[in-house]
RNA sequence: UGUCCCAUGGUGUAAUGGUAACACUCCGGUUUUUGGUACCGUCAUUCAAGGUUCGAGUCCUUGUGGGACAACCA
C-alpha cells in the first residue's frame, strides 16, 4: 500500500491540516509524556506506537518526556523501566526530558501571574476548598482568599516554596471561574506542597506543580506542535489553552492538545492498580510475568517488537470506546514469529515410540531444515533412534478417517526421517498406553529421493530419539482471565475472572540442538507452537514459555 | 437533572456529500513432509425517527444508548 492511498486516520488529519494552513514541516515535533510511577502496558505501546510513528512519518523529532511531578508516586526505577521499553520497541527519542528539568521556569511564570493578578494562594482545608467547588451541575463558589492582595499572595507562595509551611497549609491557585461548566476551570490548583524527596531534584523543591499546570507549559518550552492524549483529557484542553494563554509569546510554536480513545486489549486489564493487585495477589510472579501485557511481560512472553507495532497500525486510532479482540495481537505475533522463527521439534507429552523393526543400536544423523519459510536458515542434524518420542495425542489405536496421525494398521510420516506403520501398543493396569509399536519402511527416508520417500502420507509427527532427548521445563501460558472485560462489571471485582489454568507446567523432551539456545530466544515447536528461553533457565536447565500456540484446526474439528 | 464526547459486520478501523470497504474472528475449500504457512471463497455492517439534498454512514434536529467531568493524581 502506497502512502498516498493508504486512508489517514483523524490525527494525522488534524496533522495535515495544520500543514495546509500554513504550519511548517520543519517544526513538527512530538512526544511521549510518562508517569514513571509504574511499568508501561500494551495501552502505553500503542501510544508510543502513534507518536514515534508519526515521528517517522514525518521525519521529525519526538521527545520522550517523564511527567514527574508528584514525588509520592515516582521513582528512578521506573524512569530506567520506561526508557528500556521504548528502546525495546525500537525508538529512538530525540531528546529525553523531565518536567522537573522546568521547575524553576514553571514557577517563575506562576509568581508573573501571580503579579498579573491570574493566580492566590488559598489557605483552606482541601475539605472546604472541595465543598466550594460545587458539583457538575451546580457552580462553585469563590474562595474567601480570592482576592488577597498580590503582596500577600506573593509572600505565601515564597514561604510555600521556602518550606516555611506543611502540607495542606496553602496551595496555589490559578484565578479563572468559580462558575465554569467545566469544573476543571474552578480556580484549579497550580502548586502543593509535598514533603518529600524527589527522584531528581531532591530536596530542592518543597512545592511541585500540578499536572495541568506543567503539561502544557513542558509542550510549549519543548516547542511540541501536537500534544496527543487519550480521552479522559478532552475536558483538560480548555484549561491547557488557558494557561497557555498566559505564557505564549506570538513568534514561538503554540502547541495542540487533542485526544484520541485509549485502545483496550480484551481479556486483560491494564489499569496500573489493577495489575498492582495481581502482582501482591500472586496471581503473577511479577511485573513482568509471561502473561502480563506490560511491555516486560510481554517482552518475556516472546512478543516481539514488530508484532507489537504492526498491531498498534493495524487497529488503527479513533475517539469511540474499543476493546481489540485477542486475537488481532496474536495474529501479528504469530504472522512474525512465522517468518522469524527457526523450527525444532520438542514433545510435550511424550510417550515411547518403539520401532520394532529398526537396528537396535543404530543412530542415524537426520538432516532437518530450519525454517519453511526461509531456506536461507539452512539445516541442522537430528539423531534418529529405535526408541523415540511422540506426543501422546498423536497416537489413537483406532480411529476415523479424519484423523490423520498415528493409529494401528495405518502409515504416516516422521518429520524428516521414515514412514511408519502404527502395530499395536502396552498399557499399564489402568489402562494407560505405556509403549507404542510402530514398524518402519527403510526406503522412505526423508530428502533420500526414494519413490518410497515421495510417498503421500497424510500426517506428519514430530519425535525426539529417546536417548538423546534433553528434558527442559515448559510454562505453558494461557489468557489471564476468562472474560474478554473483566474490568467492566459493575457488579463483580475483576479478579473474579482470573483463569485459574493460566499457567502449567510441565517436564518435555527436546532434540539435543536445542541445547544451544539463548535466553530470550524465540523457536517454534514444529505443530506446537512458539516458545522462548526464559531467563529463569540455567546451565542444567532450559526454561521455556509458550509464547503464542499455532493455530488449530484439528483442535476445532476433534472438540 | 448541567456541560462535553461517542455510535459503521462478532471485533477493530476506512469511506472527508457520489457503488459501504479492509483486517481479524467464524465457517468452507485448494496446496502442504507442521491439521502451521500460503492461496481462494462464504456469512455478516451504517442506533432510531424526521429534515436538507438530484444524492446522506457523512450535514441539521430530536430521541435512544454508551462514556467523561466534583484527587493538594497524571
Amino acid at each position: 500500500m502506497s502512502d498516498s492511498t493508504k486512508a489517514t486516520n483523524f490525527i494525522e488529519d488534524i496533522i495535515e491540516d495544520d500543514l495546509k494552513n500554513g504550519l511548517s514541516t520543519d517544526v513538527l515535533r512530538f512526544r511521549f509524556p510518562p508517569e514513571p510511577n509504574g511499568y508501561l502496558h500494551i495501552g502505553h505501546a500503542s501510544a508510543i506506537c502513534l507518536n514515534f510513528g508519526l515521528g517517522e512519518k514525518y521525519n521529525r523529532p519526538v521527545n520522550l518526556r517523564f511527567d514527574d511531578t508528584n514525588p509520592a508516586k515516582e521513582e528512578a526505577k521506573y524512569v530506567a523501566a520506561i526508557q528500556k521499553d521504548v528502546e525495546w520497541l525500537g525508538y529512538q527519542w530525540d531528546h529525553l526530558c523531565y518536567a522537573s528539568d522546568y521547575f524553576q521556569q514553571l514557577y517563575d511564570w506562576a509568581v508573573q501571574m501571580i503579579k498579573d493578578g491570574k493566580a492566590y494562594v488559598d489557605s483552606q482545608s482541601s475539605e472546604e476548598i472541595a465543598s466550594q467547588k460545587g458539583t457538575p451541575t451546580e457552580p462553585g463558589v469563590d474562595s474567601p482568599y480570592r482576592n488577597r492582595s498580590v503582596e500577600e499572595n506573593l509572600a505565601l507562595f515564597e514561604g510555600m516554596k521556602n518550606g516555611e509551611y506543611g502540607e495542606s497549609e496553602h496551595i496555589l491557585r490559578a484565578k479563572i471561574d468559580m462558575k465554569s461548566n467545566n469544573m476543571l476551570m474552578r480556580d484549579p490548583i497550580m502548586y502543593r506542597v509535598v514533603n518529600k524527596a524527589h527522584h531528581r531534584t531532591g530536596t530542592d523543591w518543597k512545592i511541585y506543580p500540578m499536572y495541568d499546570w506543567t503539561h502544557g507549559e513542558s509542550d510549549y518550552i519543548e516547542q511540541i506542535t501536537h500534544s496527543f492524549c487519550t480521552l479522559e483529557f478532552l475536558p483538560h484542553r480548555e484549561l491547557y489553552n488557558w494557561f497557555l494563554d498566559q505564557v505564549v509569546e506570538s513568534d514561538k510554536i503554540r502547541p495542540k492538545q487533542r485526544e484520541f480513545a485509549r485502545r483496550n486489549v480484551s481479556h486483560t486489564v491494564t489499569s496500573k492498580r489493577k495489575l498492582q493487585k495481581l502482582v501482591q495477589a500472586g496471581i503473577v510472579t511479577g511485573w513482568d510475568d509471561p502473561r502480563m501485557t506490560t511491555i516486560s511481560g510481554l517482552r518475556r512472553r516472546g512478543y516481539t517488537p514488530d508484532s507489537i507495532k504492526n498491531f498498534a497500525a493495524s487497529i488503527g486510532i479513533a475517539r469511540r470506546e474499543n476493546i481489540v479482540d485477542m486475537n488481532h495481537l496474536e495474529f501479528h505475533l504469530r504472522d512474525d514469529l512465522n517468518k522469524k522463527a527457526d523450527r525444532v521439534m520438542c514433545v510435550l507429552d511424550p510417550v515411547k515410540l518403539v520401532i520394532t523393526n529398526y537396528p537396535d543400536d543404530q543412530v542415524e544423523l537426520l538432516q532437518a531444515e530450519n525454517s519453511q519459510e526461509d531456506e536461507t536458515r539452512g539445516y541442522r542434524e537430528v539423531p534418529f533412534s529405535k526408541e523415540l518420542y511422540i506426543e501422546r495425542e498423536d497416537y489413537r489405536e483406532e480411529a476415523n478417517k479424519k484423523f490423520f496421525r498415528l493409529k494401528n494398521g495405518k502409515e504416516v510420516r516422521l518429520k524428516n526421517g521414515y514412514i511408519i506403520k502404527g502395530e499395536g501398543c502396552l498399557k499399564d493396569e489402568a489402562g494407560n498406553i505405556t509403549e507404542i509399536h510402530a514398524t518402519y519402511d527403510p526406503d522412505s527416508k526423508s530428502g533420500s529421493g526414494t519413490e518410497a520417500s515421495m510417498r503421500r502420507v497424510k500426517g506428519t509427527l514430530h519425535w525426539v530419539s529417546a536417548a538423546h532427548a534433553v528434558p527442559v521445563e515448559v510454562r505453558l501460558y494461557d489468557r489471564l482471565f476468562t472474560v474478554p472485560s473483566p474490568d467492566t462489571d459493575k457488579e463483580k471485582d475483576f479478579m473474579e475472572f482470573v483463569n485459574p489454568n493460566s499457567l502449567e507446567v510441565i517436564t518435555a523432551m527436546a532434540e539435543p540442538a536445542m541445547k544451544n539456545l539463548k535466553i530470550g530466544e524465540t523457536v517454534q515447536f514444529q505443530r506446537m507452537g512458539y516458545f522462548c528461553v526464559d531467563p529463569d533457565s540455567t546451565d542444567d536447565k532450559l526454561v521455556f514459555n509458550r509464547t503464542v500456540t499455532l493455530r488449530d484446526t484439528w483442535a476445532k474439528l476433534d472438540s
